[in-house]
DNA sequence: GTTTGCGTCTCACATAATGGGACGCTAATC
DNA sequence: GATTAGCGTCCCATTATGTGAGACGCAAAC
């Protein structure tokens, strides 16, 4: 016994204890109270993820995540080339729709957000980096789990993964024609109309095509 | 005993798989050379770290850095609202020097790199997000360590912490006065000549100005 | 002075991590 | 087709390891 996915060993405390400073900073007691554990417990897997820098602490000595996590978020980041391809396709995007842009890839039984630019409207950031998703509601779900072609290329979705948001989305293929990855469009029903893909659909199909160029997963050599 | 730096608790060895795959994917027995862990723990580890998204596999079964870690390494970052607040005058100051500019914090013995946007030049990325820097070489490292003004705001070194590296930076100060940040500008000497103060100086220090307000350090209520 | 709440540390206990070795598999090699 | 080599995975007796109630020191609040 030891894989209850609640968490029963030290790794699973420890985590618990990171995903419990997501959020915000806490006091040692407050950490206490969000993750479960007895006080002692708490305070030594705290310190312990301190000396390894996943973990740090304001001069008041609250806990808060450590800047180790800059440099593996980063890391992390760069493991998919993609999202590294993309970046530039993506700015291109935002600004040719000016409104927020993903790009989705599956892992497991989600999507996962590996790179995102915001809107340039006031509007807040709608999905951000790193954000887990679900497999079954929203365009860039659609693209991933479908392995047809569509018309005109791109998928778009009406309030459906998350009410008063629409988006389009275009896959991202590899040499052998597989999807890996979704470029989205994602705003405001108000601004994107109904109709969002008659909008937006040939930018983000053209994106994808960038996409791909640029990571050289269509016919290049390098 | 349970606490030597090296690595003997389960936490540590956990910390060490994460070290080992920063730098590139690695299947299981190359993660064995690498950590040094037997091979059933070091799977055991690898496998438990991944039910928690910290690491993830690819197609062959390499492991990887997980994508649990851009959303903590997004949440980290944002733990520093001045990461944030500088983002504008970084850009700004990036465009008027046409060089890598970075900021700056003390962390421990240590100074971390919170936030970066790379030069425009075709030359690589100088300092990446998250890296720790010592607090003994670079400008940078000087503003954070002396407390006193300097003439005209800004510090330069060339050539201190690296070879052919040359850099100008400025203290971000609070509302005590006290140094809480230091704004960089940063490029190889061929392009930054050997007085880097007298062409960037008066930007950075303008820059540190800017983040100051933005953040809200200086006047305001909020 | 007393109380309350905080972070820290100890230590006897037993739970939870350990790792040598077995297993099943695929891909080279003979 | 048999053999070897290398891989990821899993078992389970052993014990090292993490555990957490409680004690402690300290500051601020009463």
């Amino acid at each position: 016994m030891g894989n209850t996915i609640g968490g029963v060993g030290v790794l699973d405390k420890a985590v618990d204890v990171l995903d419990a400073l997501e959020l915000r900073s806490l006091s040692l007691s407050e950490l206490v109270v969000v993750t479960g554990l007895p006080r002692a417990t708490a305070h030594r897997l705290a310190t312990a993820l301190e000396r390894h820098g996943l973990v740090r602490r304001d001069a008041d000595g609250r806990f808060m995540l450590g800047t180790r996590l800059l440099s593996l978020g980063q890391a992390a980041a760069d493991a998919w080339p993609l999202a590294t391809a993309a970046a530039s396709a993506l700015a291109i995007l935002r600004d040719e729709t000016a409104e927020s842009v993903q790009l989705f890839v599956r892992d497991g039984e989600d999507r996962v957000c590996i790179a995102a630019l915001q809107s340039l409207h006031g509007l807040r950031t709608i999905v951000p980096l790193g954000a887990r998703l679900p497999l079954s509601a929203g365009s860039a779900a659609r693209v991933l789990t479908s392995a047809d072609q569509t018309a005109g290329g791109w998928i778009e979705s009406v309030g459906e993964r998350e009410a008063g948001v629409a988006s389009v989305s275009a896959p991202v293929r590899d040499a052998s024609g597989r999807v890996v990855a979704a470029v989205s469009v994602s705003g405001p029903i108000e601004r994107t109309s109904r109709q969002p893909g008659k909008r937006y659909g040939s930018f983000v199909v053209h994106a994808a095509r960038e996409i791909e160029s640029e990571a050289g997963l269509r016919g290049a050599d390098s």
